[in-house]
DNA sequence: CCAATAGTGTCTTTCAGACACTATATA
DNA sequence: TATATAGTGTCTGAAAGACACTATTGG
């Protein structure tokens, strides 16, 4: 065999968040060649003795200010097509799902980092640089699938959250209407989903509702499915 | 930020069939250091000019002697942790699922190749060389719910199948006892998942059983799902 | 009062699981 | 004949979706 060759070694990020009652992805402009100009994902070379889940993290926080907030982070898959960047880079996609809590951008070494609704690039392939389309569709439909039978749409929301308000996060990652009345049955017949803290809340208007925290369940039984 | 480094880049391939009624695994004997002389993952490095997706299908052949065979090749994840190999490498591992037809292994390069069943090695973590039980342990709880909604236990079928056999992966794979009766109505009625040949076969004995080919459907409506 | 959202109850349909029963092969 | 597997029918309970209805806020 061959004396094995080293490669170039990167994660990139797909990081949502809802806002605006629509899926919204972090995009960076990039700064340098190659695609010097064009919106991508952030993202950036692993470093020598670092894990790569490190690297996302560290990837996160430097490129886009996001900082000291929950976030979900979990890999999505990894991009190694010879011809998906001219100097040859592996990259390992990590999917961030993020609330919507304190704007996340200040204070980001990328200060061209922004929001833009999934719908918007996902319709435009040429949008972003490399195969990044590729990654965001793929980290998407990851995200509209685990909604189905995990209860990683709870990170996209606050702390605390009504009932209500995760199923406007269902509703815009799924860009689908539910039935208020019977998502919320089911939310709260699902055991361990999530567990009321006692409070209530009358900021979506209306009678006030009650507000729940993520309950200890990892796994929903029976799943949410979509519609 | 400093020049980025360059890393060793492998694929490793969790390779499951359905032999004697159980899950088994192929695996190696390594015959180099690290590890030399312990079980271990099939894999190899990636070629400098090569997709990851076309190096998996290459190590496949090479180390295995599977080929000209069905085979359902999929990415299951990336490990890169500092600490995985002394060498720095990173692993793209796939999950391959291979009927079990032929004796897979004559004429391999490794002629150390063997089946082992799954669970044996699953219950000794320490057996396998590297991280390779928990790519093991990874493709092998993938491989469980991917029955659930996709077609794919037929890849552990030959080309024409009776609903028993298809059956019997099932229960192998999922290590679960299914009642035939509801198994068989609720295959033949999930749309496009089978479809008829019009041979039969006794070789199950008894009755004879209709043979059946995979069907279009990518997605299984509704979800078979574990007991 | 009205409008809006929260939350409950009820009906219908679908499907999973248990299992009785029939069908057709081999020994 | 007995026994094995194939395949169908029927019942029950769980849950999804449609939607009537009540509850509690603010304007």
């Amino acid at each position: 065999m061959s004396r094995p060759t080293k490669m170039l070694v990167a994660t990139d990020l797909v990081v949502l968040t809802v806002r605006d009652d629509r899926l919204q992805v972090l995009t960076i402009e990039r700064g340098v060649e190659p695609f010097k100009g064009r919106a991508a994902l952030p993202g950036g070379f692993v470093l020598p003795e670092e894990d790569l889940l490190d690297a996302a993290e560290r990837e996160l926080e430097e490129e886009t200010g996001l900082s000291d907030i929950r976030v979900h982070l979990e890999q999505l898959a990894t991009y190694g097509h010879p011809d998906r960047d001219p100097r040859r880079v592996i990259s390992i996609a990590y999917l961030a799902l993020v609330p919507d809590a304190p704007d996340p951008i200040a204070g980001s070494d990328a200060a061209t980092a922004a929001w833009v609704p999934a719908d918007e690039l996902l319709t435009r392939p040429s949008r972003l640089a490399f195969d990044h389309h590729r990654i965001l569709a793929d980290g998407v439909e990851r995200a509209r699938a685990k909604l189905e039978y995990s209860p990683l749409a709870i990170a996209f929301c606050a702390e605390e959250f009504t009932i209500g308000e995760l199923r406007q996060v269902y509703e815009a990652v799924w860009d689908a209407g539910i039935d208020p009345r019977n998502f919320h049955r089911k939310v709260s017949k699902t055991p361990d989903f999530v567990v009321e803290t006692g409070g209530s809340t009358t900021r979506q208007g209306g009678r006030p509702a009650k507000l729940y925290r993520r309950g200890p369940a990892e796994l929903l039984h029976p799943p949410m499915l979509r519609p």
